[in-house]
RNA sequence: GCCCUCGUAGCUCAGCGGAUAGAGCACCGGCCUCCGAAGCCGGUGGCGCAGGUUCGAGUCCUGCCGAGGGCGCCA
């Protein structure tokens, strides 16, 4: 039980005594951004003063009376601030209590709120056409998608990722066109991909002069190289869903007749519809063109279909870039039509990865390769720079800054920390300096305000994680960790743990201290899938 | 034209409707006889514009300006 719930638990029995009408859960408890507005605070004052036809302040002195009659434990001062905030002040005890929770809950215990309730949650992202190297964004996304598994997974989803292999269809086609013309040493038509891998493909290529081997060929190839780079990254994948194997299989066929029983499909112009209007899409779209080919909409639906319908996930992110927002509406209204509860499909746009000096497009070669960035500033750097922001947040990447940053990057900031905690251990272990069980080690010795700062970050870890998880937002597990860091650092210059003039008593509280930071440090980086090394 | 996302410090970004808007980079100035100076401490500098909602707006609503994206029988 953490102290905030001791504190609401207080405040709704304070209230009730003095028969103000409210409802619990508007009893918040909110750490103040400022150390002067006390460990905690509240503005139940000023949510119920209107509605008990009382003012703010009046309020909160009444509440406060109520409340020191029997002061909550750690509690030392209460005051009323600004317009009505309540703010306590507690003794430093409740953060070494919160010390006691950290270690014995350890890196796989604490922060680990269970917000999924088990719930099944399939996870896709990152999804590139296997028609050339990833880049830049797709490696974005890809963290972005990965990271928040391993979140959702800790907060108590269970969480699958896929891949949704584009293997078949027009540009297959126009891969394998591409493949054969460089082979022929003739120029690549203008639509086809002009990229010197296919050049270097062409070359190992020894299969028949026919379009789809060659495509088929150059898909899986570089299907392999998307693998291996993204794996360079820490990103993986349960699952790796073929297009192809979804037409082979007959589901599209058996989606769109499910969709013509259910009165969704009309035939016009040559082509089958579906009546996507009726579910709030701008107008109705082709799943079957003229010419008898599936339009990548039916295929996209039989895949929908299987994820909610055969699959049975009980919620689908799909994480897709800002330039696929026009295939939404349809989705959505086609996935409705199936007889899916559309609130169970979720679809994370990110925006768009630009770069100082050209945007990013595959099929005229001017992108930057995942691969290529990776080298430059190493796999974690890379890592932690795509999480570092929002994916609503257009990113615009400077890559000459970033290979100036690189040895001045924010990964080098927090694996140094963890270093430093490493290295804290050897140094111990060289002195022959053992960690007492922290039932015997007096933990009041630690009142320095560099050591309470890492406390309350770490009291803000579940919370942390809590609010990355509903908001699907794991830049907010990177900014923590960047500021857990800037605590450590902070306490590792003003206070040693093992020096001149520390006592044993306290070096064995210090000890336990930069335990917890470790946990801590370790539970953020590895929701990011950043390495958490020993030395650098 | 219509729809979506975004405008916060010179740059890259944080800021569940709350109190004096925060970091990093860059720039200026300090700190190593003790666990790693890839660090610590201090300084310079900002909410695109105009209304509205309310006890309170960077945050919500409307309009305007600006940036990116989307409106195919392409995928």
């Amino acid at each position: 039980m953490g102290t905030d719930a001791d504190l609401a638990e207080a405040i709704a029995g304070a209230l009730s005594g003095l028969a103000v009408s409210y409802d619990p859960a508007e009893i918040k408890l909110e750490r103040p951004q400022r150390l002067e507005h006390g460990d905690w605070s509240t503005n139940i004052a000023l949510v119920l003063a209107k509605r008990n036809d009382k003012s703010p302040r009046e309020l909160a002195e009444q509440l406060i009376e109520a409340l020191m009659a029997t002061p909550p434990r750690h509690v030392e001062t209460v005051e009323i601030a600004g317009p009505g905030f309540v703010n306590f002040r507690l003794d430093p005890g409740w953060l070494h209590d919160a010390l006691r929770e950290v270690v014995a809950a350890g890196e796989s215990g604490y922060a680990a709120p269970d917000l999924g309730h088990g719930e099944r949650v399939q996870i896709e992202f990152v999804s590139a056409n296997p028609t050339g190297p990833v880049h830049v964004g797709n490696g974005w996304f890809g963290t972005y998608g990965d990271a928040l598994g391993r979140i959702m997974s800790r907060a108590g989803w269970q969480v699958s990722r896929e891949y949704y292999v584009n293997d078949t269809g027009g540009q297959v086609r126009m891969l394998g066109e591409s493949l054969l013309a460089r082979r022929r040493r003739e120029a690549v038509p203008d639509d086809g991909y002009q990229g010197e891998y296919v050049r270097e493909l062409a070359e190992e290529y020894d299969g028949p002069e026919d379009v789809a081997a060659a495509g088929q060929f150059a898909t899986e190839r570089i299907l392999e190289n998307i693998r291996t780079t993204l794996e360079r990254l820490n990103i993986r994948f349960d699952e790796w869903y073929s297009q192809a194997s979804i037409e082979e299989s007959g589901q599209v066929g058996a989606t769109i007749q499910l969709l013509r029983e259910t009165g969704h499909v009309f035939d016009q112009d040559g082509a089958v519809w579906l009546r996507s209007t009726e579910f709030g899409d701008a107008r109705d779209r082709v799943l079957v063109k003229s010419n008898g080919d599936a339009t990548y909409l039916a295929g996209d639906l039989a895949y929908h279909r299987d994820k909610f319908l055969v699959r049975g996930f009980d919620r689908v992110i799909d994480v897709l870039g800002a330039d696929h927002h026009g295939q939404v509406a349809s989705l959505r209204a086609g996935v409705q039509a199936l007889g899916v509860d559309p609130d169970r499909l979720e679809v994370r746009l990110g925006q768009l990865v630009s770069l100082v000096g050209g945007r990013m497009s595959k099929r005229t070669g001017n992108f930057v390769p995942l691969d290529f960035l990776i080298t430059e500033v190493g796999p974690d750097a890379a890592r932690l720079l795509s999480l570092l922001s929002s994916i609503d947040q257009s990113t615009t990447l400077d890559l000459d800054a970033v290979k100036r940053q690189s040895m001045d990057n924010p990964v080098y900031y927090v694996q140094y920390a963890h270093a430093r905690i490493a290295s804290i251990g050897r140094v111990a272990t060289e002195r022959g300096i053992e960690r007492a069980p922290i039932d015997q080690v007096d933990l009041s010795l630690l009142v320095h305000p560099r050591e309470l700062e890492i406390l309350r970050m770490l009291v803000d870890l579940p919370r942390v994680v809590t609010e990355a998880a509903i908001e699907r937002a794991p830049y907010k597990v990177t900014n923590w960790v960047r500021a857990l860091a800037a605590s450590f650092h902070g306490f590792y210059h003003d206070c040693y743990v093992m020096g001149e003039g520390v006592s044993p008593e306290l070096t064995q509280a210090r000890l336990w201290l930069v335990e917890a930071a470790r946990i801590g440090l370790s539970i953020g980086l590895d929701l990011l899938g950043v390495n958490a090394p020993d030395e650098m």
